[in-house]
DNA sequence: GTCAATTAATTTGTGTGCAAAATAAATGCC
DNA sequence: GGCATTTATTTTGCACACAAATTAATTGAC
């Protein structure tokens, strides 16, 4: 009964950790950590519902509407009823919003470097992550 | 730059999934996951300053301030102010709030058991979040 | 075609996470 | 002893995380 021993108090401790170090480095973009997992899923593919966005980021829906709105005002997103259905909006990244992609893109390697794991734990930690999230969908 | 191969957003999700699956547990004995790590540090060690429990739960000062106020109101600590240093205040447990400990005792086992990982990976897990920590308190 | 059930998104309310500023007490230098 | 510096804690402000309730549009059963 160790708090020491708790799996979940270390990878609690770990992703606030990670994404604190992020932190410096999204401010300069304007950007917060699920801000930017918000831009990355829609640099990858946009035009998407906030359903599909939900899906792809795993952010809860009630944390992306207001997330999509501060994306909008800083004029990187644009959302718009959908024709075919309207209760959908449909997200689409603005040119401001594909700009900052180059700069984002930088980020996954500067902070690889300040944490200097090799590449075979970084890949288990990540599957290690993945195999816990697909077990928790579940059961 | 694919979402899907960012580390950080896999433990990111993870931790996520993981106080949600340990939410409903914890909803049981009136506690959220922030203030039932800082529980299970006092059940191992009270009678310490706030600073204290900032470097043995990794929880910031500005959050340990209001939820150790939250677990006081619910009968659970005492805070006091120290003798010899009246900027330290002294947590305690009450005899509520160590009436709670054999119940959430049980948690992490019941936990293991929905999420059903081999305990080598748990171990593994857990080190590499040892690792990612401690590297990033550093650089 | 009508109305209940479903689905998409939003709102509400509480509890974080954390940077930065503010308080307040102790320490150190002289 | 007096006063700047350091240390402990609190406050402030903004952005999540998420359960639960709400709103609004679509689907489905009949």
């Amino acid at each position: 009964m160790d708090l020491d021993r708790q799996v979940c108090h270390s990878l609690y401790s770990a992703a606030n950790a990670l994404i604190r170090a992020y932190r410096p480095h999204l401010e300069k973009l304007g950007l917060t950590y699920p801000q930017y997992v918000t831009m990355m899923s829609l640099w990858q593919r946009d035009g998407v519902s906030i359903s599909e966005l939900v899906r792809h980021t795993r952010l809860d829906a009630a944390t992306l509407t207001p997330l999509l709105r501060r994306l909008q005002n800083k004029g990187l997103v644009d959302i718009k009823v959908a024709d075919n259905d309207e209760r959908r909006r449909m997200v689409t990244v603005t040119n401001q919003g594909r700009s900052l992609k180059s700069s984002a893109e930088r980020l996954p390697r500067q902070i690889a470097c300040t944490v200097d794991m090799s590449a075979e734990d970084v890949l288990a930690l990540k599957a290690l992550c993945e195999t816990l999230v697909s077990k928790l969908a579940v059961g």
